[in-house]
DNA sequence: TGGATATACTTTACATATCAACTATTTACA
DNA sequence: TGTAAATAGTTGATATGTAAAGTATATCCA
């Protein structure tokens, strides 16, 4: 019996690959989302708060709210809290655009930089802990199946069938 | 610049191969759960609700409330209000167990298999139109990959590190 | 046999995902 | 110009993930 059949006690086989397939990225997501989620809250952030704070470092300036949420595939309403909290404790500002008054620009603050910093270690050892015992070719290949597996799928706009 | 990164606009490159593979999971099951969990709408479930109910259908009979979670890798208070609600729309039925009655014991009902048995095509036709475009071999090769990617993690327990 | 411990949940509280409906602003165009 | 449509974001309601604390029952063992 295939392993993720066995781990879960189920009794029919998968009816396709492709269910496999999709099977496991939920499998393997949920374990790996409980291990950083555990390390994120000693942080007193959440994954997709971490998520935010990461896009904006990565930015280097500042990002309209919408921008944020269709990077981390988040559906609208989702960001505005998100981000309404990340401002109330000071990891990021926000401000009405000049030119666009319907645009809230969102940027990070020292303070995030500063939270975030000290997350990069310990993510990199987790990112170890996880999956050190793959090799990096197996590493290349698990990722090149995991870019076609998505290839079908908008990433900018999860709802356009 | 390897796909996610472009994708996300990410401006680093990964700084460990073991981290695109972990990003990548992310990314796909981000996507893959974003369409179920529409389909699974249209017909008035969640993704954790079908979930359940296919793990007691797969079954075949009563299982107690914590096997359920167990093996959705729930955490146990949400798999009661869960089932609370799944009882409340008599999609499953919930009893004390004679022997311990510590242990409540849950099954799948008619109505829930009949709304189980709806939505097998439709999921069938998913799995095939998200990863239709992977050969066989590919598929068997990326479930072998993710099933290793995951072999650190202790399956039954997530909290035990 | 009785008290400590373990087990199987339940309850509460807070954060996020999701949809639907709404506000404010801008753009398109007749 | 002025009205319809599009865009950017907010608000409200329901469901889940998570931790912490509580209840009921069972088990261990001195």
């Amino acid at each position: 019996m295939p392993r993720l059949e066995r781990e879960t006690r189920k009794k029919r086989p998968f009816d396709l690959p492709q269910q496999a397939v999709v099977l496991n990225v939920l499998r393997d997501n949920e374990l790996f989302q409980h291990r950083f989620g555990q390390l994120f809250r000693e942080y007193g952030l959440t994954q997709p708060q971490y998520n935010a704070l990461r896009i904006l470092r990565g930015e280097g300036g500042p990002l309209p709210c919408l921008e944020v949420a269709s990077r981390m595939i988040a559906v609208v309403p989702a960001i505005t809290r998100l981000l309404d909290k990340l401002e109330a404790r000071d990891l990021i500002t926000k401000r009405q655009d000049a030119g666009d008054r319907r645009v809230w620009n969102v940027a990070i603050t020292s303070k995030g930089l500063n939270l975030l910093a000290k997350l990069d270690k310990p993510l990199l050892d987790m990112y170890r802990a996880l999956c050190g015992h793959m090799t990096k070719t197996e590493c290349n290949q698990l990722v090149k199946l995991l870019e076609k597996a998505r290839q079908r799928i908008t990433p900018e706009s999860p709802e356009s069938s």
